[in-house]
DNA sequence: CCCACTTCCATACCGAGAGTATGTAACTGA
DNA sequence: TCAGTTACATACTCTCGGTATGGAAGTGGG
């Protein structure tokens, strides 16, 4: 009969890479990627950098795997806050709210909107972006064309602007003197933006 | 009388720097900043890194040089082709389109839409692209509020979500699979979510 | 239970590159 | 003419990403 191990390889393995991400999007969402190390990352974790290279190619692959959890965090409040909603087109409406208070979280600002495009490119954000944040606002958009609530037009070229406009709003937002007072004149605007591609 | 030096101190420094930053400019542009050694830029430039350091604080000093010179460059065009608009409408969506094809360019893309605002920071580049690209759209924007043509709202706020759109815009147009193809529907695009915003 | 094998992680090391210190040549102004 | 300033090069330091190596922990077949 086989000895028990303390704990087996896959656990060891997973509790590590846990904590590796989650100090690295404590560090690189305070701090940014260029100004912190992997070194830094890794002791805030309670570990050393050969654990960190171990688990991952370099930098740029942790920074990748902390990019991915904040789209899953902010895919799955999107989704949580349009399935209150009773229709698709407020569920839309909604939607870009809930985005535009997340982006009062400068974590997320700074590892999504700041670094992102710089550390992983464009073609990897995207990507990414695709299969959460920008995969809710599809199903979103196709729910209200669908509905009949929206002109026509190629829907994925609109995602991706409206997407673009909410990134800058969401900045906007965050970086003017009373974000909280900001929020609705901003949040007017956008869905003045997007009121207007309602049918 | 002074004996004439063969170049005035003024010369001196201004062709170095003007060398630099056309350096820069090609090698940033070409393989984005963090891959871009100040070495490099100054032994492109002919000369060797204490000509850049005496010149610029340090590498991002002369990325924002450069980014500033890639602002001045697309607002001079975008005010041409808007100047040979007879309305302020017309000129707004000329503006639009010249953006869009200006996003074909590379360099352009790799400096000012992916390293620009990791690099220099959101405050940084929104007060540089306040002073150039953004000022072109909102004199545009006011023209066409002036003239009536544009429902109303906040003037500021619509052109930073303009903004965003026509960059997230220009990427996607960039680095589809056939750019000169995919540009009218993109544009079309955008100017749908523009000619939503006409009264 | 044993023992080769793999996985996990730490320590030691290397090289690139950003930034600094210092020296020297070119210009300036009195 | 010459002291002082500006422009630039050379030499150096130091941080940091990445690799090489060694040992500890877990794994699976006998």
């Amino acid at each position: 009969m086989p000895r028990q191990p303390r704990r087996t390889q896959a656990e060891r393995s997973g509790a590590t890479t846990f904590k590796l991400v989650a100090a690295a999007q404590e560090l690189f969402g305070r701090d940014g990627y260029a100004p912190t190390s992997i070194e830094a990352i890794a002791a805030a974790a309670g570990m050393t950098k050969g654990a960190a290279y171990h688990h991952f190619r370099g930098k740029a692959a942790l920074f990748r795997s902390v990019f991915v959890e904040e789209q899953r965090q902010i895919a799955d409040a999107l989704r949580q806050a349009a399935a209150r909603e009773p229709d698709s087109w407020s569920a839309l409406l909604r939607g870009c709210r809930t985005f535009l208070e997340h982006c009062l979280n400068p974590a997320f600002r700074q590892i999504v909107l700041l670094d992102g495009p710089a550390v992983l490119g464009w073609e990897q954000v995207r990507e990414i972006e695709y299969a959460h944040t920008l995969r809710v606002l599809t199903e979103g958009m196709n729910a209200a064309a669908a509905d009949g609530a929206m002109i026509d037009g190629d829907l994925p070229a609109r995602c991706q602007l409206i997407f673009g406009a909410l990134c800058e709003a969401g900045m906007l937002l965050a970086r003017s003197d009373d974000p909280v007072r900001a929020l609705p004149v901003v949040a007017a605007e956008a869905e003045r933006l997007l009121g207007s591609l309602a049918r």
